[in-house]
DNA sequence: TGACGGTAACTTACCCTGGGGTCACTTTAC
DNA sequence: GTAAAGTGACCCCAGGGTAAGTTACCGTCA
């Protein structure tokens, strides 16, 4: 019988509850940050209770690795591949916002899991976050570089400095898209090349 | 006898200890996030313990509000001051990093209590900040709308999203300034200046 | 000027809730 | 019948918050 009995198995299998739980647990880490995320919030989201998340992932720290690795490996991957494309340091910027756009129009929070200030700031975490960040720094300073030179500016310092807002325009620019859920990827980018040409000539 | 002992008074009177509470509330709050932060350690930073701190400021929420009403009128008067001077739309943003430069130069984690997303979402702190933001956004909206006007381009969206990502760079200067302690304001802002000029023209 | 009382400045030791984490158990699918 | 999916009920501790007591400063009065 299929009476809606509180306890047993569901019948879902274990890959599709992870991926499910993953998500959920991407969500809420980006809202309310490592510190501020509650592990029964994630699992009531699903559906389901701690005890399976626990299982499952064995840890609050497994299950942020889980979302940390899944978001850090497909950011890294897009923007490693639209460098690799090459072309003009102006139009670049530009390149890898769409990739990023592209990559997380439905995964919106996934970007900020990188960004958390409030994980442990010693563990596995923190240096898996302090990775993937130092990977997607080094494309930022590569493109920083490039655009610098391209100017005839060279100061080191400066450029780190750009490298490091960058990062945080990019910050901005998807929380401002979390906030608006009509607005697709394609349109986000428009708009930024809207921006970008008419601030800046780019 | 002024042997140390652990109990009784240390003669330091209400308002001073108050006014120390509130710069180390401000830097572990502003490092670790509301959620992040702990109140015992913030007592243990001025060599004083919990109930003190409760006596002062009656909760955690209070010690928050405390630290958010300081650093957020200093920054609104600041940045209301420089707006009202007025000047042409593209000076205004180093004109506008230069006051939060000065007004910060020993409080850098201040500004970073506006934008803490650990805090409750409901309640007085998400209210008081969300008034201090909103104030400022007013600014940058308005600041974004003569930028964009002076080039002939009026979407309103677009502004919006300018007038945010204009807050990221805020953000992020911040945070890069914050690992940086020995480059002072002006040094800070030379260097603004410097990286706009030769990125846009400005 | 010294004793003294009142109050402000502090602490030790405690309570209590929320949330991370676990155990033993139940049910359904195959 | 067995293994996988899933739960209720529990432990434990960090951290917010409090009660009650201790000490030093300070004004006052003889």
């Amino acid at each position: 019988m299929t009476e809606s009995r509180a306890v047993g198995t569901k019948g879902m299998p274990r890959e599709e509850r992870e991926a499910q739980l993953v998500v959920a647990g991407t969500e809420e880490f980006g809202r309310a940050g490592y510190a501020g995320a509650s592990m029964v919030e994630i699992a009531r989201r699903v559906g389901v209770t701690k005890p399976l998340l626990y299982q499952y992932f064995g840890s609050k720290d497994g299950l942020y690795l889980a979302c940390l690795h899944r978001a850090g490996d497909r950011l890294t991957e897009g923007v490693a591949t639209t460098m690799a494309e090459g072309g003009e340091p102006e139009r670049m910027p530009l390149k890898v916002l769409s990739a990023i756009f592209t990559t997380f129009d439905y995964d919106r929070y996934a970007w900020r899991l990188l960004r958390d200030e409030t994980v442990p700031a010693t563990g596995d975490i923190a240096a898996a976050a302090a990775d993937y960040r130092r990977r997607l720094d080094a494309f930022a300073l590569l493109g920083a570089t490039q655009l610098m030179t391209s100017r005839g500016l060279a100061d080191p310092v400066d450029i780190e400095a750009i490298a490091q807002v960058w990062t945080g325009v990019v910050d901005s620019l998807i929380s401002w898209w979390i906030d608006r859920p009509d607005e697709d990827a394609v349109a986000m980018t428009a708009r930024c090349s809207r921006i970008m040409e008419g601030l800046f000539g780019w």
